[in-house]
Formats: structure tokens, sequence, C-alpha cells
DNA sequence: CAACAAATGACAACCGATTGCCAATAGCTG
DNA sequence: CAGCTATTGGCAATCGGTTGTCATTTGTTG
């Protein structure tokens, strides 16, 4: 009377379907991911049997047979971080709306971490995306040219990227510090090995020049609110009036220890962050900082993936992708003082 | 001289690690998974074949040979809440050490994704951890019978749960705010399908009762800051003087309207988080709020998880882990004022 | 030294899908 | 209605491991 399977307790597969409707599993197989090749009538008895069932595929099997895993890695340094939150959930939406699944990897800061994952990713995603990579340029390169890679914020020649603008953004923050009477001002350096960090330092320091003011460098500084004290103490010792952080996470530390230490924000002191993170806009005082379409670029990553992914699809695969930014301007920032606070 | 496999530029596998030590290629299984059951010597050429071949095993065949996967789904409302992320972290930390990899979905605070997710997980994954989950008992108790399950903030007879013991904190709360002078005091109340949520009044209106203090219930609000503003409003139309949010992101929410409509905090009303998620110590001002060790919460709820998948590894099978938490007084907590605010 | 048990290795059947290849069938033309 | 092509369906190999079964070898004991 009934099929082997039916009312079976285990997952129904492709041959419980076969056997219910009479047909081969193959012809199973092609009626659900080929639908064209299959008699309009046979397809609709299949999915009606598959339907009964509650058949669902076995992604595990798909992805032996096929080779493709349907899963995309994203690796980021510090899920804690929230930078990466929004870039996390604009990759997870565009991911599954595409049909495929996130692995979400935490490299924790570390380019070890990082280069193990990619390995391991090889068989188990069909594509990666690395967020603010500590891979060396050959690294990525190398792993670019195995499997296919969207990095962003990190520009290696050959390696399709995501990259937040935030040189020019910079630019804007001087402008704004500059046109608020600061001449001396620091740079909050992040990570040694974060190419964003040195990409904007590389920008700041045209434009400091170009505008005749004195921009030096401090750091490098772990992108971590803690980092924020010796950053601030830094700052304070250098005798700079105004501030450019390499993150927010760093310039909100910032505010922190300068309030401990009796300094105001901006009175004393003006702090400019990056990225405009959850926090940046209540803190105290709210943040002036350079706002980022993160939760875009994460999107956008995808989608560079999913072109590399399925060639086919039309659509020149754009292999570098600029997000723009913009300065958010809070109450961090103000007119500089009339005496330096130290050094005179 | 070489055999098929050297020096080829496809991935590694277990045939030609046989066929390079001359074994069969179940030899060469077994090695690598149970090294007991195979001659030391042997272990040790397949070992170092392996190792030169630079083999890596493959998860998918691994998991459709022996049904396992490797891998937990992760399931929380909501990845860009903060609260999650600590979370997120302890759960891929203690994962990571298990040798598994975590599955994260971000179920958008819909019950049906949530429930959707669990199913497709059924077999991608061996274990789910499903964070402040909204789907209903029964669901709940379904799917666990289905597959090993843990929820966190969920208590439901039968599952396997990891609870957050707001509740106790939320009576220290009470009382720190009684003792400051407050007597009409509002609890901000969570979604509607939170069991935090209702768990927490229940605690409360309780402990109200013995001070013989009034708590008046307001909501349900969206756990998000935006929600902050109405609730923020509600209250002070309701005549309080001091407030329990649901959670921080509520709390912040609040501090920002109130800020916006001229009232200060704690002058004119008193307001307690709960979480203690990034932001709390430095919004303005520092919020008083429940103290949780989230991080914790999430590497607990995975020993658990992983104690349902090897129950031979002894450890009596806890099913049910609480929690501790704390009050933790910063500046959004004060006396209460000797006017009331409206309504007199 | 014979006999026996324990340890070990090889074979082969899966797991659940995909896919190349060929056969059968359909519909079409002449 | 025969003969042809265009579709469609089925067989079987394959992906890379795991695991049960069995034969062989090794080592130990009487």
């Amino acid at each position: 009377m009934t099929t082997q399977a039916a009312g079976a307790d285990r997952p129904a597969t492709i041959h419980d379907i076969a056997a219910r409707c009479g047909v081969a599993a193959s012809t199973v197989s092609r009626a659900l991911s080929t639908p064209d090749r299959v008699n309009i009538r046979t397809r609709e008895r299949i999915e009606a049997a598959a339907a009964a069932l509650n058949y669902r595929p076995n992604i595990q099997a798909k992805a032996l047979s096929s080779g493709r895993t349907s899963a995309v890695g994203v690796l980021v340094p510090d899920i804690t971080n929230p930078f990466y939150f929004d870039l996390i959930r604009g990759t997870q939406l565009q991911l599954k709306a595409a049909g495929y699944t996130q692995l979400l990897v935490d490299t924790e800061e570390s380019d070890e971490v990082e280069a193990t994952t990619v390995d391991q990713l090889q068989k188990s995603a069909d594509g990666i995306i690395v967020a603010a990579s500590r891979l060396t340029d050959e690294a990525l390169l190398a792993a670019a040219s195995t499997m296919p890679l969207v990095v962003i914020n990190r520009d290696v020649p050959g390696v399709p990227a995501v990259i937040i603008d935030t040189p020019s953004a910079t630019s804007q923050a001087l402008d704004h510090l500059v046109s608020l009477g600061h001449t001396r001002i620091a740079y909050i350096a992040g990570p040694a090995t974060s190419q964003s960090s040195s990409r904007r330092w590389t920008a700041l320091a045209v434009a400091a020049e170009e505008r005749g003011v004195e921009v030096r460098r401090l750091g490098p500084f772990a992108p971590k609110t803690q980092s924020g004290a010796a950053a601030a103490d830094a700052a304070v010792h250098s005798g700079v009036t105004a501030c450019l952080a390499f993150n927010d996470l760093i310039a909100i530390g910032m505010l922190q220890r300068l309030r401990e230490r009796g300094l105001r924000v901006p009175e004393d002191m003006s702090i400019v962050g990056c990225d405009d993170i959850f926090g940046a806009d209540f803190c105290n005082p709210p943040l002036t900082t350079m706002s980022s379409p993160i939760e875009q670029a994460g999107r956008v990553a995808v989608s560079m993936l999913l072109a590399q992914l399925n060639p086919l699809a039309g659509g020149g695969t754009r292999s570098r992708s600029v997000m723009p930014t913009h300065l958010t301007v809070r109450g961090s920032t103000g007119l500089a003082p009339k005496d330096t606070v130290e050094r005179s």
C-alpha cells in the first residue's frame, strides 16, 4: 500500500520521491534543479510528491557531488567591534537573498588564524569575503587565485575589493578642523598591519601639507576603546588641539580618558572618529565622525562575489568598488583653544 | 616515479594518501580518525604522507557518510543588537575550540524565519542554539525532540536552557530605586513575545508589592534605541520618576529622548537599563544597568549542547543553567525629585 | 612449539545528491 | 504511415569519506 518511505520519520530523499512517482532518482534531481529539462506533468507530480514528503535537499550531498557548497565565508577581525555588525548584517542579508549560507569567522585580529581559516574554507565554501585583512598582499593574491574572494577595505591589485573611501572624508575632516582654527593636529593611527590606517595617513599627510597645517602621527593603537586612554594621553602630551582617530572605538575611549583627566571636549581638545558606529551618536559628547555606508559595503561585496561565482549572469564584473563617505559633525569638535593646553 | 596525485594541484584525498603508502583508503580513514585501531608505524607513515600532501579532510564528504556535520547553528533575533555580539563571540570561541563551525543566522525577530531556519538546519547542523526565541513553547519542544538544541533566555520545561537571571537583578534594581526615594516606577516592557520580558515583569510586580511601591507596565516596545523615544514619552506622561527598561538599547534611546525634551537624568527621571551592553558605560549619563555575563552564557550554551552531542564524555548533562547578574550603578539613577514632574 | 586471542588491514557497501551518456518516446515532416 | 529529429527519462559512475565484516598477521600463553 505505502511505499517504503511513506510515513517514515527519516527525512525524505530524492529516492523516496522517485519511488513515489515511479521515476528514476536522476529525473527527480533534474526536475528540481533544471525544471526545463523535464516534462511539465512529470515535474508537477514530482513537485507535489516533494511537498507531500516535506522534502529538503541534503546540502552536504549536494555539495559533495556538485562541488558547490552554497556557502560563503565571511572573515572579520573582531566580531565584537560594532563596525562589523553592520557589515555582517549586510552580507548576511544579501547572501540569504541569493540562497547562500554565511559562515562567519572571527579571526581575532590574527593573520595566522586568518590564513588557516582561508585554507580550511577552501573546500567548505564557494567563496570568501575578507574584511580588513591582516594578510600580506602576496598571501591575498594567492588566496584570490585559488578561489573567488572579495576583500573589504584592502587595496591589492588583482584582488576584487570594496573600499570605503575614508581618505577623502579625512580631508573633509581636516578642513573642518582647520576652519575651526586648529593648526596642530594628530592622527591616531590604527594597527600597524591595517592598510586602511596607512592609506588614511597618506591622504592626511598630503592634505595637511596643502593646507599648511601640522599633522603628526601617533600610535599605532589597537582598535578598541581601551586603547583610547593611551591615545588620549599621547595626544595631550604632544600638545595638539585636535585628533583624527583611526576609528570610533579609539575616539570614544579618548573621550572617556580626557574626561577622567579633567579635559573638556571640544573646548580643550577636538576629537574626530571614523565609521559612525553604534554609540557614536550617544556618547558624551556625541562624536564628530566620518560616516560610512557599512551595511551597503557588505551587500556590494556579496554582489561582487556572486558575480564571480556566476559569470554568466551578465553584468560586467567590477573588480573594485569605492563606497563614498561623509563627515558627520556632532559635538566632539569645536573652536581651537586660544592657549595651548600644554607646552607653551 | 610519482604516484598519480603527487604534485597534482587538486586537493589531496585519503585515496592519494593510501596510494602513496600502499594501504587501503579505509586504513587511512581509521588512522586519522581512530588512531588506536591502527599500527603505530603505519599511522606514522600515513600522517607523514598526509602532511606532505597537505591533506585536508573534505567536510562535506565527512558529513555525508557519517551523518555528523561538525556545525552548530546559532540563531539570534538581531545581529546588530550589541547584546548578541558578546553572545556570538562566546559561542564562536567555544565552538571553534571544540572543532565545530558556527552557522550564524539573524532571524530578524521573526518567528517564521526562525522556524524555517530551524527546519533547514535539521540536516546541515548537528545542533542548534537559539537565543531569545520567538517560537511557541510547543514549537521549541518539538524542535528539541528532533535534534540537540539549547535555548538562551527562554524557559521551557524539557528544553535545555541557559537563563540569564535578570529577574533577581531586577529586584536589586528596584531596591536601589526605592532607596533613592522613588515610589512611582515604570517597567518599560520588551517585545510581547519575549519571555525574558514577561519573566522580569512578573518578578518585578511581586517585588513591588512586597515593598509597597507602585510599578506600572508600559509597552511593549521593540528592543531598539529608536523605540526609546516613545518609551520616554510614555514614561513622562505616566508621571513616574524612574524607569526600568527591558534592555539597554531602549534605555539609551530614552536618555536621548529625555534630553531632547529638556528633562534631566537623573534629576528629573532615573533610568535603569539591562544587559550592560557596549555603550552603556559611555552614554550620557552613563547607564545604571543590570550586568550579565553574556559571553559566558554563550560558552555555557555551547558546553551544554556539546554534552548532548557526546553523551559519553562523562559529566552529568545539566539541562538548565542560570547565570548570575548584578546591578551596576552609574549615573542615570539618582534621588527622586521632590515634586512630581507632571500631573500633580 | 602449537594453539589461541588480540590486533590490524583490506574490501565493499553505503551516505544523497549530480551528471554524462544512451535509450526510449514524443511529435513532426514528407 | 514511415522515418526522422528533438525531447525526455533512466542507468550508473562519481564526489570523499565512514564503517561493518572478514581475513590475515602478530604476539602471547600453555
